[in-house]
DNA sequence: TAATTACCTAGTATTTTACTAAGTAATAAT
DNA sequence: ATTATTACTTAGTAAAATACTAGGTAATTA
């Protein structure tokens, strides 16, 4: 698993996405101006959750983007992993001494955790953080008390 | 929260360093003949965890490192956070336009999942992998059939 | 005194990140 | 038809992060 702020961007896009196109599409232009990420930028990163189906764009003049499927049906591992390409096996296949070494055992207990982090975010969709946006007070301005995923880490267990 | 491979590096250290430090200390260069990491890199990485006290040096003949506290005081958050700084909050602390916007919703919405990911995390021990390790046969070269960490899952929820 | 280890600093090649620039392709409105 | 608007594509790039090499100093043991 890999959880960098490439990922970020596009959790963050896409919850916009979520959040606003419930009546007609989003320009990323929109999304641009409202997350504070480049242009282009964004592009790229929906390049790659087009290629996963994740978006649906729509060209022309009112057109823009639709999420590529119901927002309940879309983890956050979903999204990560189709920015973050995951290709991430450092699994001694035999190319290495392994018997009785402890390389392959490191390996295999991080690929393990990996997978436990990875299983994790796979139960936690982007409906579920919608539906925690609407109704919380988790102002801007705020030093919040925490507790607004807790019902997320709940189901995720 | 941020997960790179410079943090699975950390984790595999520190697991190398569990497993091998029972009776004496582990010089970096083991550590880094086994886990196949620049002894260097293994010093920088070092330094970080040093600083924060999940590590404990030996200098001169016989010397090396020590878990800085026991195996189960040591969770895997613990870890990443040492190496990867972890000063990630794009909170809009007023510099931004926020009331009405969307850009501080989705922002504060990322920042609780990332929270929820270091609690996750946090749960998860040194000694939680270690025990893992040592009666499961998740072999070398075996296509493992998983559920060798579902009881750190269930612990951590 | 010599060997061994931690510990420190500087430099660097590679990759990733995040962006600019400059287009082409499809569609809606005029 | 023409124009405007949007998605889509490619190439290039500055800055940062990654992972390493090199060359030290400091403490400790034999």
């Amino acid at each position: 698993m890999r959880l960098s702020t490439k990922g970020r961007y596009a959790v963050t896009a896409m919850l916009d996405l979520a959040l606003n196109g419930q009546d007609g599409p989003v320009t990323l232009s929109d999304i641009s101006e409202n997350q504070g990420i480049s242009l282009s930028y964004l592009e790229q990163l929906f390049a790659a959750l087009r290629a996963k189906k994740l978006v649906r764009g729509v060209r022309g003049p009112g057109g823009g983007y639709f999420l590529g499927r119901e927002a309940d049906e879309i983890s956050i591992a979903n999204i990560i992993c189709a920015v973050d390409e995951w290709v991430e096996f450092t699994r001694c296949q035999g190319k290495e001494d392994c018997r009785g070494g402890q390389r392959c055992l490191t390996h295999s207990l991080w690929d393990d955790l990996s997978r436990q982090i990875y299983e994790f975010l796979e139960e936690i969709s982007l409906a579920d953080l919608v539906r925690r946006g609407q109704d919380s007070d988790h102002g801007c301005h705020k030093d919040k008390a925490g507790g607004i995923l807790d019902d997320v880490a709940e189901q995720a267990a």
